[in-house]
DNA sequence: GCGACAG
DNA sequence: ATCTTGTCGC
């Protein structure tokens, strides 16, 4: 009966079993050091390998800092999790109230803040909101050793760990406020193999999820500059929203003027389980006086203080 | 082949 | 992601 999230859960190489976490009240930070670094360790990752050459592209940096091998894995395990993708609502809420349907009332947000000293520390938080108030009624933090850097189309394996304990402990302290819908800082679809990090979350987690990123991943033609330009050309005429449609003429997702003096647009895209179309809705529905969703702001604000506080201070 | 790349 | 200074607006 506990299909819908398998615990423990995996991935690659490892195994997190955030069920082990007792002391799990909310507001309550354990510290769950996952990684003890021995010296021994079978491991063949080489997390933060230095870099070799200096004619080195800051990307190519980033791409040498994982085995090709890990890579690979990493790819198959998207392609993998990418078959039980779900690109429409598949929910039985609706935004607006309607007497065959329940309304949405439970939106959670997740975003991790590191560390200025020491890129491997950081703090990660889990807040859900109520809808539309968007008062925060469930509010979680755990403290984190990274074991990879960030690496563009592989954010989700660095982050993904620490999310699971959030999850697991959300499980099973407040099963009831399982968000019915999750927002994710980082793209959903709008990625290279197009499944980027909220839609690694929304399958993983099989919870309905939103990509929001403050700026355009390069895929299909899509640019930073060109969607900036487009955005540009498209809010003179008064509009909030366009489309982002690649090359290959497919919607990856849209660029959002969220309020009315934000230079620049918020990008979202599907996650899982939901649409575009309803996914913007929620998005903007999340606004409330700055340019990102009030949940994940919390979400971004609270981490950030915590790591802060932890870390840099 | 080269360049471009969420957080 | 993180670091910066000042500046505009409620």
């Amino acid at each position: 009966m506990e299909s819908t999230n398998s615990n423990p859960v995996s991935w690659g190489e490892f195994n997190f079993d955030a069920s082990k976490e007792q002391n799990a009240d909310a507001k309550v930070i354990v510290n769950t050091d996952t990684n003890s670094q021995t010296a021994d360790s079978s491991a063949q990752k080489k997390p933060y390998q230095g870099k070799k050459g200096k004619g080195q592209s800051k990307f190519e940096k980033l791409q040498e800092q994982v085995d090709e091998e890990v890579r690979a894995k990493w790819e198959l395990e998207q392609n993998t999790l990418k078959l039980q993708l779900i690109e429409q609502d598949t929910f039985d809420w609706k935004l607006e109230k309607d007497p065959t349907k329940s309304t949405l009332r439970y939106v959670g947000a997740i975003d991790i803040s590191y560390s200025k000293n020491d890129d491997r520390k950081a703090v990660a938080a889990l807040i859900v909101c109520e809808f539309p108030s968007m008062k925060v009624l469930y509010e979680d933090f755990e403290q984190e050793t990274a074991d990879y850097p960030y690496i563009p189309g592989f954010l989700a394996f660095k982050e993904v760990p620490v999310y699971t304990i959030l999850f697991n402990r959300l499980k099973s302290n407040q099963p009831e406020l399982w968000p019915d819908v999750l927002l994710v800082d980082g793209n959903g679809i709008l990625h290279n193999r197009g499944f980027g990090c909220a839609s690694h979350v929304g399958v993983l987690f099989d919870v309905p999820s939103i990509g929001v990123g403050k700026t355009v991943f390069a895929v299909d033609g899509l640019t930073q500059l060109g969607v900036k330009e487009l955005c540009d050309k498209y809010l003179q005429k008064g509009g909030d929203l366009i489309e982002l449609v690649g090359k290959s003429s497919k919607v990856w997702g849209a660029a959002l003027r969220s309020t009315n003096d934000s230079k620049n647009p918020i990008i979202i895209s599907v996650g899982h389980r939901i649409s575009l179309e309803t996914s913007i809705k929620v998005v903007k529905s999340c606004i409330y006086k700055f340019r990102i969703p009030e949940p994940i702001r919390c979400a971004d604000l609270k981490s950030r203080s915590l790591v802060k506080k932890y870390y840099d201070s």
